[in-house]
DNA sequence: AATAGCATCAACCGCAGGTCT
DNA sequence: GAGACCTGCGGTTGATGCTAT
């Protein structure tokens, strides 16, 4: 049995209070009501002294994951609605087991919903579709499998092999410019996903890059991410590299999350900043990427996996 | 009607990372 | 810089409800 009280005495893992007389198990109504009255009086956080002013006969802990996943006014409650499932399906191949992110872009749902939803219905419907759960691809791949061959706008693309042999150089790999001095450069960019795509003789119009600068991993130096005009584009930027944001706070990077999924990516630049900006990288967001030992940023997997949901 | 097995989800735990002293 | 403390995350558990036998 779980949900035993302290007093128990026959708990058998350490509870994370082990105070005599700290109470465990379901909420009542009534300790709904004084929790919640509490936070919407005193705020959120201070969640270790928490139960003591409140009144509450619970650790803190408790006290955060009950206002977090239940009481808080904006959660919303009740059926996934599908195009929820479908956006947590999206949002799960590009950042796997990342509750709380996949939660952050769907309003009002929590990661620990998410999760029990993702382990009870999605990772069981993918299994039943012949698609690991994992990783999102198929559970027995035939070698002779046809590409995927999803076609968006000017691009088309291909499926990736599960080990892509190694990348030669592009020619077009960049350095950014056009930083000015109190700005971050060099940013080089460390890797594209032109191997994933393949739209015959016509060049893609852009590719999404990632970059960063030589120093990582100092949490407190900058990464970004953006576009790269492809030199042979007919757009009038042609040639040039240009960095489209700074992912400096959840917005942007939501924002950025969105384009990858949105049918009209990548045409035509609609959020290019003309430039660098010198924000720093918000912490909170770090855990979204991937680092190398040389500083670079982005897990090409991923952004493949991103490209591919198109 | 009784019971066994399964599905769901609220709540717990340990841990990691950030902040404070 | 080190240690204590706090917060938040992901994995897991188990009570409860539902369905099948």
């Amino acid at each position: 049995m779980r949900f035993l009280s302290s007093t128990s005495g026959s708990v058998n893992k350490t509870p994370c209070c082990s105070k005599v007389g700290i109470k465990r198990g379901p909420w009542t109504p009534e300790e709904d009501e004084v929790l919640s009255n509490y936070v919407k009086r005193e705020g959120e956080g201070r969640w270790r002294t928490l139960p003591k002013r409140a009144g509450l006969q619970r650790c803190g802990k408790s006290c955060r994951l009950r206002w977090m996943n239940y009481l808080r006014p904006s959660v919303k409650r009740g059926h996934i609605a599908p195009d929820e499932e479908d956006l947590i399906l999206r949002l799960h191949r590009l950042l796997g087991n990342r509750w709380s992110l996949i939660a952050g872009r769907i309003p009002g749902r929590t990661d620990n919903e998410i999760k029990n939803y993702w382990n009870t219905h999605l990772s069981k419907k993918l299994i039943s579709q012949g698609i690991d759960p994992r990783n999102h691809k198929p559970l027995n791949p035939s070698p002779a499998a046809s590409p995927i061959g999803a076609v968006n706008n000017n691009i088309n693309f291909v499926a990736v092999p599960a080990q892509p042999p190694p990348l030669p150089p592009h020619p077009n790999a960049l350095t950014l410019e056009k930083a000015s001095a109190n700005q971050y450069q060099p940013i080089s960019i460390v890797q594209d996903v032109r191997s994933a795509m393949d739209d015959g003789n016509q060049p893609p119009l852009s590719l999404p890059v990632v970059a960063g600068n030589g120093n990582w991993p100092q949490s407190s130096n900058p990464m970004v991410m953006g576009y790269q005009v492809n030199a042979t584009s007919q757009d009038n930027n042609a040639g040039q590299s240009y960095l489209v944001d700074n992912f400096n706070n959840e917005d942007t990077l939501s924002s950025f999350l969105a384009t990858l999924m949105n049918d009209n990516f990548p045409s035509p630049y609609p959020r290019w900043s003309g430039g660098a900006a010198n924000v720093p990288l918000a912490s909170t967001i770090s855990p979204t990427v991937d680092f190398n030992s040389q500083g670079a940023i982005w897990d090409a997997d991923l952004m493949k996996s991103a490209l591919e949901t198109l």
